[in-house]
DNA sequence: AATGAGAAAACTTATTTAGTTTACAAAGTT
DNA sequence: AACTTTGTAAACTAAATAAGTTTTCTCATT
């Protein structure tokens, strides 16, 4: 039987609520009613069971986007419910789980294999174009510079977010920063849309 | 200087945020920008550390209780504000925290000095006299039974939510309890006043 | 019967962290 | 100016904790 996939899942959700130094191979296992070996069965350490969560929680999060990308009406009303999910899932993200990722998994980041990349931080060309599209992003912006100026924001609220320097930084501030920048490459009907949304 | 209420404060603040194992004297000396020694000097270890925390925390709590209870129109709308207040608290607590408390330092809740006691427990009978005063509460209940019924769910609630046995127990549970409880201790105005603000 | 997959638990070893000790610096006091 | 106090900074020790390993046992499948 090939227990990855649930050792992956149960893991996320265990580093997630506790962090991840405080969940111990041991309570793992316990609470998968597996044995501790089967685990190292499958990984060989604990860095590569964690990058294993990241990378699936990554994926999740880029399947999340894709539904809500393609079921919203517009560009405005995608970034607003991607918001909404951003913010519900850095609520339940204990900061342990990011005190520790700091501290001790900061490498993987900066890994030059690149297997492991911020969540939240593709797909960001795919809605500039579908915003130009509708006329609710400016023509006249140039798309591959505010691709990477939005991936910076992205990145930014990631690095404040997921790894915050201890003054935290409120999801609220992240929200504001990343809609007065949409504001600023918005048409009129955009920033119509954008307040329109804003209200609720 | 008296250092000993400061670092009260913070470690609660930082025990809360990312669970006691996961604070290290360190830490917490380098968050107050003090020296590790000076901490030492105020507790002999950090479990005396906790014991403070947790005395403290206690009377905060009981204070805001107190506020709320002579603040309110009546006995329902304290409770429900109560249940709120009960209800961020734990929003605002890691799941580490009610972790490590459950593992390391349930002697202390046992301990037989009594030193430390539950939180959310006491004046229970203060709102029971004042709901029957005020026509909320049947005049035929048992005051003294009613109370320790009381008392009884509120420590099951805190068993279960500041010690989950990992079937976690979610606060809308907790409310659903509590309310139905009183909903059956009540008269019929005691009744309307419930749904009139468990609607909200 | 033989193989293999995993449980259970004891074990080793590395790391972490509580708690101590030392040396030192600034500030006030005599 | 010497002395005392109060605290910092940092190195240290010793305990505990948790990662990772090994062994033994069991049960299911071929």
């Amino acid at each position: 039987m090939d227990y990855r996939q649930t050792i992956v899942e149960e893991a996320a959700v265990m580093f997630r609520t506790y962090g991840i130094r405080a969940v111990t191979m041991d309570m793992l296992a316990g609470h998968l009613g597996i044995s501790k070996r089967t685990i190292y069965e499958v990984f060989r350490d604990k860095d590569e069971l964690l990058q294993g969560v990241l990378k699936w929680m990554k994926e999740k999060q880029a399947e999340t986007m894709k539904k809500i990308f393609s079921e919203s009406a517009n560009v405005i009303e995608a970034i607003f419910k991607m918001l909404d999910m951003m913010g519900n899932h850095l609520q339940n993200m204990s900061p342990a789980f990011q005190m520790d990722m700091k501290r001790y998994h900061n490498e993987m980041f900066r890994n030059p294999d690149g297997q492991v990349e911020f969540p939240y931080s593709s797909s960001n060309s795919e809605i500039i174009g579908r915003g130009i599209k509708e006329g609710i992003f400016r023509k006249d912006i140039d798309v591959d510079i505010t691709n990477k100026c939005l991936l910076e924001v992205a990145k930014m609220s990631n690095d404040k977010t997921v790894f915050p320097p201890d003054d935290y930084m409120s999801k609220d501030v992240v929200r504001t920063f990343y809609l007065n920048y949409l504001r600023g490459i918005s048409t009129q009907k955009g920033l119509e849309l954008i307040n329109l949304h804003d209200k609720k």
